[in-house]
DNA sequence: CTCCACCCTGTAGTCACTACAGGGTCAAGC
DNA sequence: GCTTGACCCTGTAGTGACTACAGGGTGGAG
């Protein structure tokens, strides 16, 4: 790509509105491109990458501090390889989480379909799926109190 | 369980906030649980499995309707199974597209430690795994002014 | 009874966008 | 050259999804 981008071909290429484009050049994510003569944005593939990896990482719900954090990680190559390996590791572990429950999800919806396949649905498991059981939550603590039924009137 | 939970144990339970726990009850997404004399919720085991799923979901990206759309597979078991087949396949699409993303992501991130291992990193490729050329977005239309330098003092 | 952790409702603030207003730019068509 | 409509600019305000806080009530240990 030689010629450069309006911000709404940027847009457009990324799913992106252009207020959010506007809005990640203002707090740092994006860098600011250069403008033409008539002071519009122009945008290059650099530009574009990297928004593009910004817009799928929110997807997969990664927080904007966390896609800042992997983005360092390309932002500067030679540093410190330690700091490198810690980001990576604390990250692919969040990964690994995410793949496990979507897998888990996955399963469900399948076998959800495979019952529609065939005629009815008995068995629901999606909420299970992605419940408490499958994560090493702590254990619920218990209310000691009595339950009541609701207050009339409060 | 048999013991009900308070909105603190249930918070603690699931790594949520007592305010969104609120919050989601008063957009639908839990149900309003009972309450003790002294008018505290009491929550049962239907109330965790349920804001287990929510969080989860959403930390894996999916917004507050699509968590509602598949709680609602759960809630209405006996439903059309056109309409159940239909939220099913949507959902198992974004699902997919999930997984190969959070892969290609991995497969970057472990390169990048192994690189580590190696004592140098040479080739970050992080951007690339959720780049523009993985996916396949509309091609980027070319900005047809010239690229002017930044005016001064707009 | 006191104290402190916890709960209640309601209001306001933060983060991550997103829409809108008012005005400027670009280029096709006449 | 002028008109028109799509697009761009900056700045302000609003929305969705939380999250914090205020003022007051509850529960239980000491």
């Amino acid at each position: 790509m030689r010629q450069p981008l309006t911000i709404g071909a940027l847009a457009k290429a990324t799913a992106t509105k252009i207020e959010t484009i506007r809005y990640y050049e203002k707090i740092g994510l994006l860098p600011a491109p250069g403008r033409t003569a008539g002071n519009y944005r122009a945008y290059d593939s650099v530009h574009l990458a990297r928004l593009s990896f910004v817009r799928r990482s929110r997807d997969l719900g990664f927080s904007l501090d966390a896609v800042r954090d992997l983005l360092r990680l390309n932002d500067q190559k030679r540093r410190d390889c330690a700091s490198v390996g810690a980001i990576a590791r604390e990250h692919l572990a969040e990964i690994d989480r995410k793949i496990a429950d979507l897998t888990s999800l996955r399963r469900e919806l399948q076998g959800l379909m495979t019952q529609c396949g065939n005629g009815r649905v008995d068995d629901c498991r999606v909420i299970e799926a992605l419940g408490p059981s499958t994560a090493g939550e702590a254990p619920p603590k218990e209310l000691k109190a009595r339950v009541a039924p609701k207050r009339a009137g409060r």
